[in-house]
DNA sequence: CGGCTACTTGATAAATATCAATTCCTGTGG
DNA sequence: CCACAGGAATTGATATTTATCAAGTAGCCG
């Protein structure tokens, strides 16, 4: 039922936000963002979606999607038929249930999202985006070397997601960088204080095993 | 299969952050809101729930719930066993349907109050609040008279949700009264000029749709 | 190359938080 | 039924965080 695998270069749009009859799509490679947009060009990254990952969850229909969906690197997607899709959750209530898994997942990402845009501090914000996507890359392909992993995220990025402007994000990293605890470079994130990241982060028990065995599945 | 309806009265928790084999509940009647806590005592509002509302969707299991929730006002709930609507949904995919319908609506608020806390300013994330909250409380039991409908939000509770101080919250809302743009007293909210605050609003189209025909359903 | 965007740093401004104090409600116990 | 306690609402003064403006360098894609 999955469509023919398509290359989505880095830094394009795979649907916009409004746009009609989007197929969900699976992402075999790369790394992309959901997003919703204001009036006056103000952005809210809402998601970042990895491999393995499913986009186009969230509505569509006649009134179009409420988001929009970005590379942020070259990626790979498989289109999905809704209809087909539809059909298939109808008569396998295993799938069925596996969606229900996958958007109660979706809900607590973005609930703690929510969490750091509302109650945290820039410090704190970025400390657990770093931790939640240096666990999800681990857990979808990711090779590690030492400490350092891939973390293709520009500061612009960064401060969509988190709320912030870019030069706000700037003087973090750097902060964060003198005190030693992390360091961002050439798109590879490097863990220099593990303890000191994860107290920073600050994250409810739980949250980060939310990738734990199950989600394998 | 759903249990008797049980009364909680205002200001209540009707289950913890963390705790585990917490059914769905059904709300019968009463609003309520879903939290988060960090470890030192800052909470953020993940979504309120109002009357025809199903609570308890998120993670459950070993892990414990993800967020907390609290009653607001008096509130009558219905339990639903996990497992046995488990096997509803197993065995009808109109329901297994609905409940996908059901969460990608509740991903589409969180979305739109993520937006609130990430890029909108107080006084916009306020109309946006009560914009929504207006029309879903409308469209589930309220009775409106004239353009007053009950809003029974604390000041603590707005700030809560958006992400501010009590204190910044008051002088937005005495901002807005002055403004002659609306009005909360009384656990009422009085829409002086609905041009206005819809402008203020700026939801994207279609945000206010999503409790059109389909969601009476 | 050339043009755009990212990154960096400094100076200043705006939004929002914190501290403090007072009044007003409202639910509760005596 | 009243008094009281505790949170809610309000206002003022001040502090902190984060944004805005500005400018220059450095990278990267076409």
């Amino acid at each position: 039922m999955r469509q023919p695998p398509r290359l989505f270069p880095a830094a394009r749009a795979v649907y916009l936000q409004g746009a009609r009859d989007v197929p969900l799509y699976n992402i075999e490679s790369g790394w992309l963002f959901s997003y919703q947009l204001l009036a006056d060009g103000r952005r809210q990254i809402l998601q970042f979606l990895l491999p393995g990952d499913l986009a186009g969850l969230e509505m569509d229909g006649s009134a179009g999607m409420t988001h929009g969906l970005d590379t942020l690197t070259d990626s790979v997607l498989c289109s999905i038929p809704r209809e087909g899709f539809q059909r298939l959750c109808d008569s396998c209530p295993v799938v069925a249930n596996h969606m229900q898994w996958i958007r109660a997942r979706d809900m607590a990402l973005l609930s703690e999202h929510a969490v750091s845009l509302g109650r945290r501090t820039a410090r704190e914000s970025m400390a657990n985006l770093f931790m939640e996507l240096a666990v999800r890359s681990v857990r979808s392909v990711q090779l590690i070397s030492g400490t350092s992993l891939r973390m293709p995220l520009t500061q612009p990025i960064i401060a969509d997601a988190l709320g912030l402007t870019s030069i706000h994000v700037n003087r973090v990293l750097s902060d964060l960088r003198k005190s030693r605890i992390m360091e961002l470079k050439n798109k590879m994130l490097t863990i220099l204080d593990m303890e000191q990241l994860t107290r920073l982060a600050n994250s409810p028990e739980g949250f980060l095993e939310l990738w734990g065995p199950k989600a394998q599945a």
